[in-house]
RNA sequence: GCCGCGUUCGUCUAGUGGCCUAGGACGCUGGGCUUUCAUCCCGGAAAUCACGGGUUCGACUCCCGUACGCGGUACCA
């Protein structure tokens, strides 16, 4: 046989049912990292197969999410693509053509799941695990799948062999093997027609000619169903990968409740996408040479899937944060402004150009993110009322008398005037950028009051007169 | 409960039988620079490698067990 050339291609396989999770931005940053290592294809599958959580525009903003951090897909329901649909709520002929194939071969048989029971009430199924038909008064079963769409009282089940077990290999944890005992007799099509995940994600990563699955550690045990499944249709099993999942800091999975799951919290924070992405590529993973810092084409060149750690990381925002201030020590002048702007587009009003300009320059060092620009030059633009002690006052007051007089106005002639007041009052900083600023600390005042220039530095201190 | 996965400083991690009296990074902390706060530079504390048994001349590294954590056990993905 000729020497078969791989095609890569992976997916993530969001289901929109929410707000944009920064742990599908993790998946998809290792999937897109592997298929550009590779020349391959990357792909973004919506799984929309739960019509009761569905939530309208999830699927624009987790795209809008992708756009941002610049992960973006080679195939979708937006880009199209070869294999399209790519919305599985697009494709429901395809499963139930599986779904009857299946059937006929004997692997899946038909389940009695009546709307409502004989009083006529609507009947809850959640969490029931037992087979239904198993104890129900139960009806002639359907002959077909076509039949069982008609009825809506029906589901479709795959067979699992009661003795024996199978074995599955993940390439980062090793051989997996599970007790076909263990393994329940998954429905594959639910009553209103639409497929559960497991026949979906079988399926369509078949016909997508899915290469590798690179996915959260949570889908481990339905790895039997899924393998199970690709036996019975007789299909080559994709490479297959788990990652794990990214843990709060009590080691529980990610949630809302305790971390910060939201990518537009990220957003909203001032975090730069780089050092998001940087940091989740932390995660798991390490740089050969131990670096911390790398671009997302250096983790494409060096990101191997062997490498990945199949252990829990805790999700430390504290790190993040150092990571995004090296980003933006590392920007230009120019970028970072351009970043700054686009974070928060009332600077545009608030500064001129050159003061602007100016601000960030002293800020660039002393930023974690983009948010903290307000904070930093806020005075600038806002008026404040410190309330002074009465000594304090007094300081304000000799500090016009002297400033006034300064007649070349640079940082380092109204230094030498800050430090004759120290000096004489025995006070340390902090008091002299509280009379300024409002703050005891903050962007160096000398260069500060530069900045703001004479007069108006005068006319701060005027309403201490 | 059952099944599966995991376990190196507080956190992210290096480590694939001797180089480890365990290295780096964040955080914490002492100092230098600077009469603010940061940046930057130098230093420190911090893991008996979850625990107990093996295997081996030798184990953080291999095997077994226990404990603990996490996941699954849905007409959710």
């Amino acid at each position: 046989m000729i020497n078969q050339q791989t095609n890569y291609r992976l997916r993530i396989a969001p289901s929109p049912t929410g707000y944009p999770h920064i742990g599908t931005i993790y998946q998809a940053l290792f999937n897109y990292a592997y298929t550009h290592k590779n020349n391959g294809k990357f792909i973004v599958r919506i799984e929309d197969t739960d019509r009761t959580r569905l939530v309208e525009d999830a699927e624009q903003v987790i795209f809008s999410a992708l756009d941002w951090f610049g992960l973006q897909e080679d195939e979708s329901p937006r880009k199209g693509g070869q294999f399209a649909p790519y919305r599985q709520s697009e494709r429901l002929a395809i499963y139930h053509k599986f779904a009857q194939e299946l059937l006929e071969k004997g692997y899946a048989f038909f389940d009695y799941y009546p709307k409502t029971d004989n009083t006529g009430k609507k009947k809850d199924y959640s969490g029931s695990k037992q087979l239904v038909s198993a104890y129900s008064q139960i009806p002639p079963a359907p002959k077909s799948v076509e039949e069982m769409l008609q009825s809506q009282d029906w589901v479709l089940r795959m067979k699992v062999p009661d003795e024996g077990s199978i074995s599955v290999h993940d390439g980062i944890r090793g051989d997996i093997t599970f007790e076909y005992k263990q393994v329940s007799k998954q429905i594959l099509l639910k009553s209103d027609g639409y497929p559960t995940y497991h026949l979906g994600v079988v399926v369509d990563d078949h016909l997508m000619q899915i290469s590798h699955i690179l996915r959260a550690e949570e889908w481990i045990s339905s790895l039997p169903k899924h393998v199970l499944l690709y036996k019975y249709f007789g299909w080559e099993i994709p490479e297959i990968y788990h990652t794990a999942t990214l843990r709060n800091p009590d080691k529980s999975k990610l949630s809302k409740r305790q971390g910060h799951t939201n990518v537009n919290w990220f957003r909203e924070e001032g975090f730069l996408p780089e050092a998001i992405l940087n940091y989740l590529a932390l995660l798991g993973w390490s740089h050969p040479e131990e670096k911390e810092i790398f671009t997302l084409q250096e983790f494409i060149d060096k990101f191997d899937l062997k490498d990945i750690r199949p252990v829990a990381p805790i999700f430390d925002v504290q790190k993040l944060k150092w990571l995004n201030g090296e980003y933006i020590r590392q920007m230009s002048l120019e970028e970072l402004e351009g970043e700054l702007v686009k974070f928060d587009k009332s600077i545009k009003d608030n500064f001129d150009p050159t003061l602007f300009h100016q601000i960030v320059i002293l800020a660039q060092s002393r930023m974690e993110t983009l948010k903290e620009f307000a904070l930093l030059s806020g005075h600038f633009v806002q008026t404040f009322s410190p309330n002074l002690q009465i000594q304090y006052k007094e300081i304000a007051q000799e500090l016009y008398r002297m400033l006034s007089e300064v007649d070349i106005w640079s940082s380092e002639q109204i230094m030498s005037s800050m430090r004759e007041i120290l000096h004489i009052y025995k006070v340390k900083m902090p008091v002299l950028y509280t009379i300024f600023t409002g703050q005891p600390k903050g962007l160096p005042l000398p260069e500060s009051l530069v900045i703001l220039g004479k007069d108006k530095t005068l006319a701060r201190l005027q309403k201490y007169l």
